[in-house]
DNA sequence: TAGCGTAATGTTGGATCCAATCAACGGCCG
DNA sequence: CGGCCGTTGATTGGATCCAACATTACGCTA
């Protein structure tokens, strides 16, 4: 039936690296967008002229066109009818809302997870912990708050929760760079990752689960605080 | 500071009816595939030709593209550099991640939504159920259960989740066909439906989340056990 | 005869061109 | 003088054309 059922190999690696990375030129101008929004590069209401991205990037007003049809599908930038396309605003209600969601779906991706982690899958999470320790630029821990949160999700199976999942996760970065400049990164709750860690490990899903909870619902108020205080500074 | 902050009117209904159902031709060949993947007309598996489309729904290969790649962004086609798209597969596994989607997403609406439902929300909620008792036709029943469904959880505010909430229950719905013609649609779990609008009604959302949640669970291990069923007999 | 390499074909990805729509500006009428 | 309407400019939506890629079939060679 299946004549190559485990392609796996190092030569895939080989190509991944050495081949260009990305295969068309559509896939290209969506990372590329996705990552300039997430970073914070592309502030919320900047309009996205098509024509001046395909001019910066060096491709044509087309796959810009699709690139923007994905972005709009994942709530990233919106796309009027005949008025183009702008990025999509940030706001307390926003990350209000991204906090609702996640607070649902990464209790119920962790409690899956837990009873399928691997010793190995356990001891790549441990690592990331000891990286963000030692990581001083902000833009990289996000990447690894994003990989250790989604290495204790990884046994879940359900590809389609685990998608989604890292989805918000990483549209959380766009306020994560507010979370951090504002509060100091020290302290992004590191204990709260080493206490899951060590309930995973003991199989405890339900207590796992319930620090996860606590850990999100704080860093909802840290920011519910931030914009808060900005808005009292801005009036 | 808002000139119209208000702009519903008589002549908006007039405007919606009379003019074209869709401002773009994207927007109509999207909703077209996505009715019909939903219903099954096109199975799991249907490659899907552009010109063929286009030709068939009397537009360009243009926006036939658009639409797949908003469709891909849902996770309804699945479409691979250079080979084209087809139509998503279904299969028990993703029936079970769809449900751990739900399982998750759909209890946190309820709870965010009962405190603030009024009583016009579930009135019109309460009205969907008489509706599905007297509902013949299976798509029809669909989209009540759905409507039902969201009419709970409207009051939620979190446009985000709501959306997620709403995309996922509809994307159930390629199950619900099977599930209802396996089983008879007259056991729909009505008797939940009417016990959830009771409990929203007490503003006992923790009451009302959990039978929600059993109510998931119990249709989950319905779809379960069908597709168990199908494959011991096409085995 | 089996396997590899090559050519042919069909499909998609990308570029360019044209049409439709929206916003802004300016003139006209009340 | 203010509001409405037509016109202009800019931008997007859609159509057509061309190039790149993947699959298939064929032929050659061992």
């Amino acid at each position: 039936m299946k004549p190559a059922p485990d392609p796996v190999s190092p030569l895939d690696a080989l190509a991944a690296s050495a081949a260009p990375r990305w295969r068309t030129a559509t896939e290209f101008v969506e990372a590329t967008l996705k990552a300039a929004i997430l970073e914070g590069r592309l502030p919320g209401g900047t309009p996205l002229r098509q024509e001046e991205l395909a001019e910066r990037l060096g491709v044509s007003r087309m796959p810009v066109r699709e690139a923007l049809r994905q972005l709009e599908a994942q709530a990233l930038v919106e796309v009027l009818p005949h008025r183009g396309a702008v990025v999509a605003e940030i706001s307390a209600a926003d990350a209000a809302d991204l906090f609702a969601i996640r607070r649902a779906l990464e209790p119920a991706a962790l409690r899956l997870s837990i009873p399928h982690l691997t010793e190995a899958q356990r001891d790549q999470a441990g690592a990331l912990i000891t990286a963000m320790d030692v990581e001083p630029d902000p833009g990289r821990m996000g990447l690894l708050n994003r990989q250790f949160h989604m290495a204790l999700y990884a046994a879940a199976g359900h590809p389609r929760l685990l998608a989604l999942t890292e989805q918000h996760l990483a549209a959380f970065d766009r306020y994560l760079r507010f979370h951090l400049a504002a509060q100091g990164r020290e302290r992004m709750a590191q204990q709260d990752h080493r206490a899951m860690l060590e309930a995973a490990a003991r199989g405890e899903a339900a207590a796992a689960a319930a620090i996860l909870e606590a850990h999100l619902d704080q860093a909802a108020e840290a920011i519910a605080r931030f914009f808060a205080a900005r808005e009292a500074g801005a009036a």
